[in-house]
DNA sequence: CACTTTTCTTACCGTTCGGTTGGAATTCTG
DNA sequence: CAGAATTCCAACCGAACGGTAAGAAAAGTG
């Protein structure tokens, strides 16, 4: 096979350090752990089916990110940075409208992308464990609610600038909103299409206040 | 200890047939790895502890169950005669608004129920699964499209008895209900307080036409 | 009391799990 | 080129996985 590259390209060109190169790219493989994640779930996947999709080995996959946990916060973090970047474009818009729409409709793109898994890695990456996956669990628990309480925040910034009615309930505001994010994410995994989810958040949009 | 019952007390003494009797009640042994299956999800739940939780050994549960996948399936239909069967009363209501209340009450009730694992076991059981647990997963898939078709015909039912708006999208409703009661379910697994989604139910029936 | 039927118990099966070891390979430094 | 540093690869580790075999134990039936 002419075509294929050198066994051991410099996949990363950066600075030149003493040793043997890696030969894959670290990103490109966290991207590949974060799908096989997402579709199986952090129990679900095993190192096996990790560093089949990644395309190295397992002392390689170790070298770079430690153990299958520390992959998993990686591809989760990535996550954030990639397909779930919508919440924090959402949480920068003026209104809390648009704040709303914006997760909503984020939401409902990222669960249906046809590029990726369906649903959100952030729901169903560990929505529930074994004893022994307990820990990550419950980390994923506190990262959604740190998002959760950002959007509240965001919310409550909104109706200090009348942007909400003075009596708006923006602790329930924030729990529907979050709850009909989640709502989606579970539909978009069991198949629903994307027209369908965007007809749900037309619905829950008539919830909002302004 | 003499203050236990016989070693080996026909636990259901229903009709006398040949052979040594079981020494467990397979309804209760069934509600117990409902549980497990409930905190820890299909592929989560081991053998040893669903066995554990259920008092039994290896052997006895196979030949009461068949195997793992036997167990988890009748659990699930244990799930809906017992913590799920709010679905079969809310879809018994009168009117509309009655069904979508009684639904969206009933799964916070359900979620949040301090004798039960949290969350909702037709969610959670396998919402990702591994390529082996695959099966199962779309077994679940198509039991909770089963409900949402039931949902759709009973609503659209309440159109034409005039209890929903001619021009109602029956189709959003439904699915619009059934992704609130997900995204509840989601939320109580992740510990949120039974007031909380109550909350949110009340801005989801907000929606509502009727 | 045998005899049949069913369950219970112990111990085990092969496979897969997450994780590691040791040495060959590949680079930079001198 | 020698030597240090790092990675890659094959093979392996003990533990846990789902599932089963074989025989003892407990009931009904003559």
């Amino acid at each position: 096979m002419s075509l294929s590259a050198p066994v051991t390209p410099a996949a990363t060109p950066g600075k030149p350090r003493p040793g043997r190169p890696r030969s894959f790219d670290r990103e490109q493989a966290l991207d590949a752990a974060m799908r096989v994640f997402w579709r199986q779930g952090y129990e679900g996947a095993s190192l096996a089916a990790l560093t089949d999709a990644m395309g190295i080995n397992r002392p390689s996959l170790y070298a770079a990110f430690g153990d299958k946990a520390g992959l998993f916060r990686e591809a989760v973090a990535c996550y954030g940075t990639g397909p779930g970047r919508y919440v924090r474009r959402a949480l920068g818009k003026p209104t809390a409208r648009q704040v709303a729409e914006t997760l909503l409709r984020g939401a409902v793109a990222a669960a249906t992308d046809a590029a990726n898994p369906r649903g959100c890695l952030w729901v169903q990456g560990a929505l529930v464990a074994s004893t022994e996956g307990e820990p990550i669990r419950r980390e994923m628990t506190a990262l959604r609610d740190g998002g959760t309480a950002q959007v509240r925040e965001r919310l409550e910034r909104a109706r200090h600038e009348g942007d909400l009615p003075a009596g708006a309930d923006v602790q329930a505001l924030t729990l529907f909103l979050v709850s009909v994010m989640n709502g989606i994410a579970v539909q978009a995994s069991s198949g629903r299409s994307r027209e369908a989810l965007n007809s749900v958040v037309d619905l829950a949009l008539r919830v909002w206040p302004a």
